[in-house]
DNA sequence: TGTTTGTCAACAATCTTTGTTATTTACTAT
DNA sequence: ATAGTAAATAACAAAGATTGTTGACAAACA
């Protein structure tokens, strides 16, 4: 994800308003490595801005998703986890107390053999990896 | 899965009663490959029984998940999919109509190297590749 | 400063999944 | 076969996540 600055450019030039809303959904999001719910964001944004809604929240963060700035994954958690990390990278998640950490990997997923692709014109591949973490592992 | 006889087997031995409810999600499973979810099971087995309830339709899946009859899978569509092959195999989902297909391919997923597992104790690794199946390519 | 146009908060609605309960059914032991 | 019992069912309500609606409001820009 880009930076607050360009994130206010890219927006004006979309033809999107930046609020304090919005800016503040920038800065929780930037540098998150926790994979937040839109929950988790709405919880931290409140701290800022008492009265802001949850559908702001989901506003901004589907905006974000739309002009690629931000990942929307699905784990089966239940909710819709937001990444800023936009690069192409995996998922190893801990399958007792849920974090979710990047898998910063590129050649860890082989192309697809194109006998097995069933005529498929594959454009993208994500692995997710699955265990118990350190702090769980007693 | 296995067939409808074992299953019955099973689920005796459990102490849970064999219905005609539970026979007919069985036969609908029963080498399913589409990946249906549970509102997809729920119309077909109101074709054969027209006053099965949805209620009836989850709960069957999620004892058949429990033993380990069935997967429940989450590929962010919008409801988890059935999937009667319970044995470890990846998914290629076409981004355009949806449609959900099994690679079965061991060695295509290598061990996470132990460097990057970052602690990490992994159990299991999904892989999904996502593309445009041969239909939807024109 | 005024005008335009997009955004906000509040609320309702939708969709998927689970909880509750009274009734019915499948199995078991007579 | 019959009756007893524990579990499953259908119907309905509720929960949790996400999206739709709308009138008041605020950001952008001249
Ligand atoms: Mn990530
Ligand atoms: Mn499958
Ligand atoms: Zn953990
Ligand atoms: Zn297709």
């Amino acid at each position: 994800m880009r930076s607050e600055a360009e994130l206010t450019k890219l927006f004006r030039e979309g033809g999107k308003k930046i609020t304090p809303q919005r800016q503040c959904i920038f800065r929780i999001l930037q540098d998150n490595q926790t994979h937040p719910s839109a929950e988790a964001i709405f919880d931290a944004a409140r701290l800022e801005m008492d009265s802001i809604s949850l559908k702001t929240v989901y506003q901004t963060l589907n905006e974000l998703v739309e002009i690629g700035e931000i990942l929307s994954l699905d784990f089966g958690t239940g909710a819709f986890r937001f990444d800023p990390n936009n690069s192409a990278h995996h998922h190893l998640i801990c399958t007792k107390c849920g974090q979710i950490r990047d898998l910063q990997l590129a050649n860890l997923v082989p192309e697809l053999p194109s006998e097995l692709a069933q005529g498929f014109r594959v454009s993208k591949a994500e692995v997710t990896y699955r265990g118990i973490c350190v702090r769980c592992d007693n």
